[in-house]
DNA sequence: ATTACTAAGCAGCGAGTAA
DNA sequence: TTTACTCGCTGCTTAGTAA
């Protein structure tokens, strides 16, 4: 990887570049024998084309290893650029009904429709996420989203819950934390459709859950 | 480098992050005890900080961490984003002076101004490049620049050349590549001013030339 | 000059385990 | 449960060298 990226900063994404074994060496600061085999390697994962002369290589990346380049490019840009996003990956769970109790009670479906700006579809989406994007959950948290206040009804307590926008498999929606109870690995969605239905899905399908910061 | 990318990833940038060396080494595909050498060894790098608690740790990544991120991110973003420009690194010789003689020719001059959009001061900033980076000039004669046509005076040719706007050390200028003569280590640059004088610059000093392609 | 083989040496990996 | 030590073994690195 480290190697291809070098490859690509000398231009060997658009064009053959002439580079010996001893040059690319020095550049990743090992031996010619090494960076011999780091190229050779390449090739065998067909990340790389090579035409060998006589006293001269030509190399080029191919398609495979611009592919390769790109995930990694992918990832810090996930780190950098968007710090305003926050990526879920998880598979869809079912609840036991009591998403719909409390989503569809008044006084928080009046709260989501003002602050979320859509009526939601009385019910949650559960997803089960990774344990370790946890995490990701805490990175929220701290950021702070929008606050649906707790309300009295019933002669009780409904306790208050932080919601955030986002997209659920591309579907605009929104996800709800509960103001107590930190670490679950549960995401409960909320959205203005059923999406169980508009995405015909089933428990166990994975689900991709883009939180929207700021 | 790898793992480091991985915190964060999980966020571990902007916070603490909770992550058991095991949880590490299953996201990096090893054993806990290289995930738990991976995280001793940032830890001495001191590109993240550590809270060892009796049964989880908390780990976040420092300025020193960041850093090291922000310059791959550099890296594959001039690979990706700025296709349209090229960086040189070299460092200034000097010439034997035919630069002032040809740049200083009405026959170029003229030229210059047209195609280029400023008055070239007469003479050129000779920049050694490494020998590595004879494959970008390949790139950019590949690519295509600003032609200067050949003309006829004094009883022989001046030669046709191409141009490149750049920048060189933050000032405007260009680069002139001689269409005949591929290959050389040498790029020379010219601009509105005199480089040499307005930046102050002696030989050996480095140049840094940033071409911008289109 | 090159590339790349073989072989020896050494670094990194992970099993076992302590705290 | 954790983290992280020791240690044997594997596999990567590089010196030497052929083509």
């Amino acid at each position: 990887m480290q190697t291809l990226k070098e490859l690509a900063l000398l231009g060997a994404m658009q064009n053959k570049i002439e580079l010996s074994s001893h040059e690319l060496a020095e550049q990743l600061q090992t031996s010619q024998q090494t960076a011999s085999r780091y190229l050779l390697e390449l090739d065998t994962l067909e990340m790389i084309s090579r035409e060998l002369g006589v006293k001269k290589q030509m190399i080029q990346i191919t398609s495979t290893g611009s592919e390769a380049l790109e995930n990694e490019y992918h990832s810090y840009k996930q780190i950098f650029d968007l710090t305003n996003k926050v990526v879920f990956n998880g598979k869809l769970v079912s609840g036991m009904g009591e998403g719909k109790y409390y989503t569809g009670h008044k006084g928080y479906a009046d709260q989501f429709e003002k602050r979320l700006g859509f009526v939601a579809y009385p019910g949650t989406l559960n997803v089960q996420i990774e344990y370790i994007e946890r995490n990701k959950i805490r990175l929220l948290r701290n950021y702070g989203g929008i606050e649906i206040e707790e309300f009295q009804a019933e002669n009780r307590t409904f306790g208050g819950v932080i919601c955030f926008k986002a997209t659920i498999n591309g579907r605009k929606g929104a996800i709800v934390l509960p103001k107590r109870s930190h670490y679950a690995t549960i995401l409960e969605c909320i959205a203005p459709d059923n999406l169980r239905e508009t995405l015909r899905m089933h428990d166990g399908d994975p689900v991709e859950i883009i939180v929207h910061l700021q």
